[in-house]
DNA sequence: GTGGTCTAGACCACC
DNA sequence: GTGGTCTAGACCACG
């Protein structure tokens, strides 16, 4: 069973988004598997406390992306191929990368110094 | 005076957010020094193509930033402190690295792997 | 529900800043509540006969100063603590009391003299 | 000669009508006699340090009003009839009090309470 | 249904 | 000329 519990909802983005996020991190990272079983739409809207219809909104999203399966009536299962974790795992970083060197960039900073900065702030969030 | 012709509209985030950004990007780059002052909301809004009045909005969030002023009849000037300056300098790419780093661990990379995608990126993203 | 059927426009001052005071002013006096429903701004614009977005630039302002909470597809909400409360009982009488003496002092009248107009003038303004 | 030493410039409302609501105080409060002499424009402009057209548009106003008389290339004076005087004198402290009482009741307050809160702050506001 | 953003354009107060 | 307010109405994202 997808683990939602340690999910924190933040502000500033959407929830639907928050969920979406979630499962394509847990695939990237392994830690969800190809065929594991999802809470259902009522358990997982009470779990996080948000609108029904805001989980429902997650799950067609990730069903239209090919990432999980569900049918009326039935749970819900995480159905993705090997090509598709190999795609997350490298699309998901190489698309907040750049999305992240972008911002340096703009803030006149150079490789060497977003580097050091990362590395200096990689202890502290853990 | 303040330059926004380098500023390219993008869509995604709302235009007076991307203004905002914008100035809050120069004054941490350096580019846009204490006292400058700003192109007029007519000025800017024929410049970039927008609405004056999502200039409007851009420039009344900065003021309640304390970041610009501008008083009815006159023109809008850049008015930072040296601690708002070194604020942002810091806090700005402190707070994107941060974020940036939590997505990577929630993936399950390492620091050295990060690291790696940063630098094989950065040349790309010219 | 908080209440805006009572409120009257006057002109002279921006409608924002009325709607605004309006819901300071019912804090205030304690007919307002923490966590009291607001009217829609589609609703509040009707019942007012002002354009929505008048509604939305006061209830944004409201929600900066942390007097309100809203977010996007949900409805607004009362939000106060028990200082605000305290703080607006007592800021909002006394910020305008001081204003009002000044003035009174800049005309040469005395303590007595005032406390007499008022006493004076209160019964005609029911 | 008129003093505008003593005025300090307050940020909410418009410097034009500070200046108008300046005079009247000082007429109002007997400290400014008819006949006396005004500052010159220029002089009065760089004491404030506001743009000359906002005096001039002050000057106007009074002049209008019939409380100065101002000739082009020549001074301007206070010009004002008993009965102009008597009538701020006891106009200006009314519709200050009539406005303030509004506002105390707005707030729930009562006559006494209000009584007593602007005897309190009196000896504060020296 | 809700609130958020944006456009088009008017009018005002102010300097 | 400047910035500030407001209207009329569209469109979107969200729950």
């Amino acid at each position: 069973m997808v683990s939602f519990e340690d999910m924190k909802l933040e502000e500033g983005s959407p929830i639907y988004l928050q969920i979406i996020h979630h499962l394509k991190m847990g695939i990237a990272a392994g830690t969800v598997q190809d065929g594991e079983e999802l809470p259902s739409r009522r358990t997982l809207s009470a779990l996080l406390g948000v609108n029904p219809n805001t989980i429902q909104k997650a799950f067609r999203i990730l069903e239209e992306e090919g990432l999980i399966v569900s049918h009326v009536g039935a749970k819900s299962f995480v159905s993705v191929t090997r090509e598709q974790v190999q795609r997350l795992e490298q699309q998901l970083p190489d698309t907040h990368a750049r999305q992240f060197i972008k911002q340096m960039q703009a803030m006149g900073l150079s490789c060497t110094q977003v580097v050091g900065l990362v590395e200096r702030l990689w202890k502290e969030e853990v």
